[in-house]
DNA sequence: CGTGGAGTTGAATTATGATTCATGTTTCAT
DNA sequence: ATGAAACATGAATCATAATTCAACTCCACG
């Protein structure tokens, strides 16, 4: 589960201040890039010496690694939580979106970061997706054994729904600020659960696109 | 439409040195990564001096951004043949996901360099994007029009699908050898096209997801 | 064939930032 | 209390690569 080299810190001090560099790289990371984000970028914004940072990491990629397997962590965690308990599966779709842009909104970087790994430690950012595409497939295949949901690859179903958050995500939450995402949560949804195909029976002009109701992610 | 401040070469030496330049960055960035790509990496490449590039770029962020309006014109290109003629919108959607996936298959470059760009020039990033929604969503609202598609909103759509294939293509094409991509891409037109929500009537045990036939993207 | 503008060259300059390390300071188990 | 381990420091070192530029080559045109 550890993926870099330099061993915990033993006192609470120590513990402290590994977290300060984690903490001030992943808003460093998010706001200048990996690359153009010096370690004295990092360090002035955590607080400490230039040196300390050779304390905790062996040099910049792992921490990189290190957020990014932090921001999944809590990620997995928040939308654990977001959807605790529920058995419809359409209603946990929806409330996965939800959080999700909730997060998206709160940690605007985030995006910025895991993005960024791409191209520091690639291992980490497929397994970043992968972390989140594994157990969303066997929770959609329990679904479908229980009859809620059609039967097409559980995997290729993950990626596709995970696609589709990534980018209204990416399109609502991080650059637009005029839709409401009440309103994009809604066609989601729509979308995800009858498909784009318009509905049989009626023909040409049905009504416009619903407007919103519920409360912004 | 031009995003560099450096005027287009005289001669048609000039034109085929920029020429060997862009290609070369392509690969170049494509295999390396923008920040950890230098100048000299990529006049090496092309076979032509270092001080070359500064005949005809300010600098590689204006080579990055060319690189990528270029991937999205030739892409743009690729998707107007595959989808010519057709009307029916499902099967335009189908033919703009294979040769979307072709395209990444044969370009496997096209995503980092893309992405890279976010980190660069974030204007270029977005437009890139932008470039494939906007005549996306007035297409789908055209077909909206016409009775084809369920009213939602077309934009939302449009990110929908793009982040659909965006995702497929990132773990079936870039990612995984495994799978043929003919299940996948009839698996995604399903969902697309009916959504996950399991068909009425039958409750319980369905068939295994459906296998492919069609030929590989 | 000679001239000028277009194109090419690569060594030199310069800036930036990663990484080291010898020297202090703090913590905590005994 | 106390000494060793852990931690913190930042100036100095070292490597990389962006950018400049003065000298050179190419070639279309007269």
């Amino acid at each position: 589960m550890n993926h870099n080299s330099t061993p915990r810190p033993a006192t609470a001090r120590g513990q402290r201040t590994r977290q300060r560099l984690v903490e001030a790289a992943e808003a460093v990371f998010g706001r200048k890039g990996f690359e153009r984000a010096s370690i004295s970028d990092i360090t002035q914004q955590a607080g400490v010496a230039l040196g300390t940072f050779y304390v905790y990491f062996p040099d910049k990629q792992a921490l990189l690694v290190e957020v990014v397997d932090g921001l999944g962590a809590r990620l997995r965690a928040e939308l654990a939580r977001a959807i605790a308990g529920r058995t419809d599966r359409l209603e946990v779709e929806r409330e996965g979106f939800r959080a999700f842009f909730a997060f998206t909104a709160r940690h605007r970087l985030l995006y910025r970061v895991v993005r960024q790994s791409e191209f520091v430690d690639e291992a980490c950012f497929r397994r970043y997706y992968r972390s989140f595409a594994a157990p969303y497939a066997r929770a959609l295949a329990a679904a479908q054994r229980s009859g809620q949901v059609r039967r097409l690859d559980p995997e290729v179903l993950a990626y596709a729904l995970m696609g589709i958050t990534d980018f209204l995500g990416m399109r609502y939450v991080l650059w637009g600020r005029k839709r409401d995402m009440a309103a994009v949560l809604d066609a989601a949804v729509e979308l995800v659960r009858h498909g784009m195909a318009a509905p049989a029976g009626g023909g040409r002009p049905g009504p416009a696109p619903r407007r919103a109701r519920r409360r912004t992610a």
